[in-house]
DNA sequence: CCATATCTTATGAGTTCCGTACTATATGAG
DNA sequence: CTCATATAGTACGGAACTCATAAGATATGG
């Protein structure tokens, strides 16, 4: 029963399984702020995260997006259908290939949706503060690396059985 | 003009952006996966959304839950006769108050679970083992300061007009 | 004992998701 | 050039879902 610093080993791997734990409340607590936001805004769930995704990652086409949002491409002309009549996106017709289109958002609506995300800017905001410059690049860097570790979770769930 | 150490307060507001934007992709991500898994459990989204807090905040009756999840009261009896039907909850008559329900979940079915949830948790290891362990420790406070930030936006929202 | 409040769920209307099929366009082989 | 095949986006229809309303059962306070 060999044991080299028993101690610091247990409370790593308790301090491991905190952060899972507070990455699952966290995960939670965003989805039901978005949910509130969504619902004061007369937008579902998913018409919300599409249009997150649209306006980080750029002008998309919809077979692009339904990949990028896991969703049936069937399905993205339904939620594309609600987000422009309602004013949020434009559908262009390319020019190179006239089969295509892409999906653009228009700058409009955003000061709104800023509106209504401002509580969390301000709280996150209030916790930033208590960091060091040192703290908080730490902190950028694992977060980032977090998303890539789900980015790569993700493809492994979606191309296997 | 004053401008003391205006690069570090440069930089450093460059990283709390990036932090936010971070968080951003990281929710996106966190839910694709979760979209993913629910897919090959034959769960709505909202319905491991429910289990998650079930499994995390103990035994919840439905209008707790409901709170909990931003959901009407009667979209949950949908919701519940779902994973009942299934076998991930049952419903459980308190015998305090006989109109009360309390929803309990299932362990049966928590290794299908985790097993779906393994790319993730082991890509999660990888990443964790590249920090000490104050290092870790900083990050749990982080993501808990984090989450607590989502719950008082989310109450500010919820609360007013 | 009665009025009122609370917890859950049945019901029904409106909406959403997605499998399939269709149109339009692009690409490649002969 | 012509035709077969592939691809992008969307229309359509069935099945399923959400939620407002209301009903049924139980609790609580006067």
């Amino acid at each position: 029963m060999e044991q080299t610093q028993p101690g610091d080993a247990r409370h790593r791997r308790r301090t491991g399984n905190e952060i899972k734990a507070a990455l699952r409340d966290l995960r939670i607590q965003l989805a039901l702020l978005n949910h509130q936001v969504g619902g004061k805004l007369a937008l579902k769930d998913v018409d919300l995260d599409c249009l997150d995704v649209l306006s980080r990652n750029g002008p998309l086409t919809p077979s692009a997006l339904a990949r990028q949002a896991g969703l049936h491409p069937a399905t993205l002309t339904g939620i594309l259908d609600r987000l422009e009549r309602a004013g949020w996106i434009v559908r262009d017709r390319a020019r190179g290939d006239r089969r295509s289109v892409t999906i653009r958002v228009l700058p409009d609506r955003g000061m709104e949706v800023f509106r209504l995300y401002q509580p969390m800017i301000g709280a996150m905001d209030d916790v930033l503060t208590d960091y060091t410059d040192a703290e908080l690049d730490l902190i950028a860097g694992f977060l980032q690396r977090c998303t890539e570790a789900g980015r790569t979770a993700n493809g492994k769930l979606t191309q296997d059985s």
